[in-house]
DNA sequence: GTATGTTTTTACCAACCGGTCAAATTATCA
DNA sequence: TGATAATTTGACCGGTTGGTAAAAACATAC
């Protein structure tokens, strides 16, 4: 608990080498650390918290478990590194809508970063999903604290523009559970969604398909126009 | 693989006690196996597959684990009932849209059906986005076999309806995602869900909401109806 | 070179895990 | 009642798991 930590600021136990008396961090560290959090990305996303092992992970990293446990104290603690920096990146295209925007461009440009971010994180996602199935237990303080209070804060700009005649009248946290959803779907089940569209149509350009159809989905709606 | 099965009629090393001779299936089994299902459910839905453990189950299912094992001879065996038996069940919805209903009250009843069996069987559909997370590595033939067979069918009718100008035009598979993945999410992220509406909103009403809004939604998208 | 600090490896541990086995217990029925 | 079959239990096994201890290997500064 006391004397200096590495620097990364974090939880308990996290990434803080046997001895730093010199240096506060060096190049090395910053290194390994990276590749140890990736590989274990990697295996957490796909097995969740109880399923992987230190071991999948460390040669996932290319590296023995002790060597990795010298950098990461326990298992515990690199999932939570993974968790909170997850955690941070993922809300902000949430952080992003301004209330002074177009709110329809605002919510489309919204809609369009989520699925980029499926598109281009999809471990991520599915890490965040691992997390969420499991009830949470990692980060229930998180969900009911700052979360709750950024997602209440959006959903209030969006009951503005509701109010201002701006987009139609809806719930606006059933609105931001849709996009959640929608968007992180093609992340989350990406083996189904792409053992569903056949080998044709599931290569990289099915999140095109996805962004058109849910441009559409969220503006127009399913009815036709004509009577 | 020879002589008499229990009955379900199921794969390799499931639910077989040891001797049958007299009967092909007593009362105390059929009650016993439900047990174990209902805590295997449990258990498998928040850690996964691997996260598991039969002790677990066994403690869950009020018995030891060599009497959890008596019935299912593998945990994998147990895994296996589970996932068939709801997959199955899983896809009724999607089987009951009718080409020569009305499209409209078809999809409509289609998304309240989903809806229902995120609030009536979350565990089962937590179980089956675990599959998805990991992979779907026990139940990769059925996606590319069974299930992208009944999807294909059922995005051809919605092309039909299309096509004779009964709803807008868009893609179906995608639409069918965007059911899937709107309802499912009040079964998956059911915490997050709950945290963020806070204690007020997180009744059951809660569906009662997300129903009104993905009908709106998926209807009548966002956009204001006068100009 | 040596001294000092950092990183990696080897060997190890106790707890846990999936699963087996044989014996003990209980139900069934003549 | 005893015989027979179904169920349950306790002891156990080899492999895995999260994590430790200590020493070896490496880097760096002097």
């Amino acid at each position: 608990m006391a004397g200096d930590r590495g620097g990364t600021g974090g939880s308990e136990g996290m990434a803080v080498p046997r001895a730093a008396k010199t240096q506060r961090r060096t190049r090395i560290q910053e290194e390994k650390e990276e590749r140890i959090l990736d590989a274990a990305l990697e295996v957490f996303s796909s097995s969740g918290f109880r399923g992987a092992t230190i071991d999948q992970i460390a040669e996932a990293a290319g590296m023995s478990k002790p060597n990795l446990l010298y950098y990461f104290r326990t298992k515990e603690a690199i999932y939570r590194t993974l968790l909170e920096s997850m955690l941070f990146t993922w809300l902000e295209p949430l952080k992003a809508i301004k209330a002074e925007g177009d709110p329809e461009s605002e919510i489309r440009s919204y809609i369009r970063r989520k699925l980029e971010m499926s598109r281009d994180f999809p471990r991520e996602s599915r890490l965040f999903a691992n997390e969420m199935l499991q009830g949470a237990p990692h980060i229930e303080d998180d969900l009911t604290g700052p979360l709750k209070a950024l997602v209440d804060e959006k959903a209030e700009v969006i009951r503005s523009w509701i109010k201002a005649g701006k987009i139609a009248r809806c719930d606006p946290h059933h609105l931001i559970f849709a996009i959640w959803a929608t968007t992180q779907h093609y992340a989350d089940f990406d083996v189904q969604v792409c053992a569903v569209l056949g080998e044709k149509r599931s290569g990289e350009g099915r999140f095109e398909d996805a962004a058109r159809f849910l441009e559409q989905l969220f503006f127009e709606g399913l009815r036709t126009k004509q009577a």
